[in-house]
DNA sequence: TTTTAAATATGAAACGTTTCATTTATTTGT
DNA sequence: ACAAATAAATGAAACGTTTCATATTTAAAA
């Protein structure tokens, strides 16, 4: 008796009276005489046949999975990149594998591995520990915004040195004069260093002091800035500085938090700019509300998606892939009337930054 | 020349001049003679040799994946679900496939047959539309919130309808006496419909009437809002409700919002209380502020893989498991220097809730 | 018709594991 | 030192596909 058995390609033959490569063939959707395919998708109905995906593989080496690493998909951010991410990939017929890093080193090393076992057939590297030697070879990867020493992986990311170069060059048009730019100092270098770079090539292209915060880790983040702030008043009271370019929309909130509970009027006293553009995408209201530098969420997820698919088909593709990122007005600077200019950096400052 | 090939079990077993079994025997850590884990492992480690995992799936039927189905990531709460999802799964040994469905209905029964083509050992199903009879037999899957009717899949939720009831009288406790429950009226059935049957259940007890708002669809949530608060003044512009209990936090945001824009004051005239405790999650401050009837969204996450797992096992599994949500202040409710009280529905109340 | 060419269908082999009935080596008891 | 008992290692078979060299059918040409 075998009633409680899946029914497996040789069932289906029996049952339509066609050979095993037959069935393979209507399956597959290769050709195949109309007679015969009638009864074979006659026969994979009435048996309820799914193909065994296991045995497929073994002879494909294919597994139509494509595991993406993120730190955290509770970040907004991460979270929109991510879904956009297996939007295209199940568009192109693939799924996605989650890797939610949250820091654990062995945790990103292990589904970096995930494609030489054969469980994906290639990986989206959004990591947040060191992990450039545990890159394995041969196998299909994309990194986003993280550079891999040693390791010809295909970056792609935001032109994030033309987005701190353009950010401060709007801060600037529309009145600031005393910029300070705030981040985090990351541990590994990381393709979003270069705002920083952008905003000091613009300084010094603006004639402008190029001041710069380096906050200190949470929970003191609050701590840190209100003591450069409290640093950077004059004898009035009134601050030295009248713009701050946030390396992200989250720190630039903290920036707005402290400032208006010091009593600063944003962006009367104070312009803010942020980075990432977490509002524009925001499900809800509630979400951060600030003037930012966009980056392109989507297009970025699908970049990734395309060039690795395109990678693993062996097709040749950019070692770097830059983006643009644009202005949004969110509330903390101030209103202007003129179009976001396209500006750029000089040829010689670009070179620079590109190392050409 | 065999240089550009995989190495294989067989390759192993020639090198360390074992056999094919000990070789499976040392992977599995199958205890085997010291001397050959040794020569097997120096085998492996000098050929770089990895599993297929295809090959091991084809004999073994386990993929050691489990794919989650959620409407979209991008929501917070659906994203700290997945994220603990995702943990769990990882300490157990298993891997995530993640289904944005985003509310296309083919693209949610596609992944909930993902176990029936051997691509994932089971299910988690947190789906947007009615899939009902898509429910394939036989495999292992758990819902989460959603009620499957005719199907006996385990069902895994908060339990909402003592959060409406406690959320009531947590609000009568602080001094409301002329709530307003608001929401949407869902299209589907579902575990969170039970939250306006607390709230219900709590104006009988409490000789409160229990006036309902249903909102219409986005983008006229706000319109349709600030439509009932305005048919809910007296002469003198002072408001007939003092209380506003949301079905989401993110309702309650915006009645927060409309309330603010109209000029009454929160708590004072009128107090909000919300239901999901996404602040309380939430990543930063940005996210919404507001006192809120808190789910467990770890615990539940939790309890779904372990339910899973269980019933994967072959287990008996419960079909129905509620957790507790508790509440939060958030800034939106009056302050109460009393604990909160571990309110309960009355027994006659509860059995009609369940059905007993 | 018969011959030849083109189109289809066939089924054995292979993919890389795990499993299990056997065989071989080791230990124990006398 | 020998038999019996126990432990370890072996390798063929099987998992469910795809593929490809071969066989069969069908259609076209003579």
């Amino acid at each position: 008796m075998k009633s409680t058995h899946t029914p497996t390609m040789k069932d289906v033959a029996a049952r339509a009276g066609v050979s095993l490569g037959t069935v393979s063939k209507v399956i597959n959707h290769i050709p195949v005489g109309e007679k015969n395919r009638e009864k074979v998708n006659l026969a994979i109905k009435e048996l309820g046949y799914k193909v065994n995906t296991y045995a497929r593989g073994l002879k494909t080496q294919e597994t139509k999975m494509i595991a993406l690493i993120v730190p955290d998909t509770t970040n907004p951010f991460y979270a929109r990149f991510t879904q956009y991410v297996e939007k295209k990939l199940y568009e192109k017929g693939y799924k996605l594998i989650l890797c939610c890093a949250n820091g654990i080193p062995e945790k990103e090393i292990g589904y970096l591995n995930l494609a030489s076992q054969n469980k994906a057939d290639g990986i989206i590297a959004l990591t947040y520990t060191d992990v450039s030697s545990f890159i394995p070879a041969q196998i299909p990867i994309v990194s986003f915004d993280r550079y891999f020493e040693n390791h010809p992986v295909p970056l792609v990311a935001s032109d994030n040195f033309q987005g701190g170069f353009q950010g401060t060059k709007k801060l600037w048009e529309l009145g600031c004069r005393r910029p300070v730019f705030i981040r985090f100092r990351s541990k590994f270098s990381s393709e979003t260093d270069k705002r920083l770079e952008g905003y000091v090539a613009a300084c010094k292209e603006l004639n402008l002091p190029s001041d710069c915060l380096d906050l200190t880790d949470p929970p003191d983040i609050d701590a840190s800035l209100k003591a450069y702030l409290e640093d950077h008043k004059d004898s009035r009271g009134k601050l030295t500085l009248d713009g701050i370019f946030a390396n992200t929309d989250h720190q630039a909130y903290h920036a707005m938090k402290i400032l208006n509970q010091m009593g600063y009027r944003i962006p009367e006293d104070v312009q803010i700019l942020g980075f990432d553009g977490i509002r524009k995408y925001g499900i809800d209201d509630s979400a951060l509300y600030v003037s930012s530098m966009c980056q392109p969420v989507e297009d970025l997820a699908y970049l990734c998606v395309e060039i690795l698919l395109k990678k693993k088909e062996g097709g040749v593709v950019p070692s770097l892939s830059l983006l643009p990122v644009t202005y949004e007005y969110g509330g903390t600077t101030r209103q202007s009337n003129t179009p976001m200019q396209a500006y750029g950096a000089s040829n010689e400052q670009q070179c620079k930054h590109l190392g050409i």
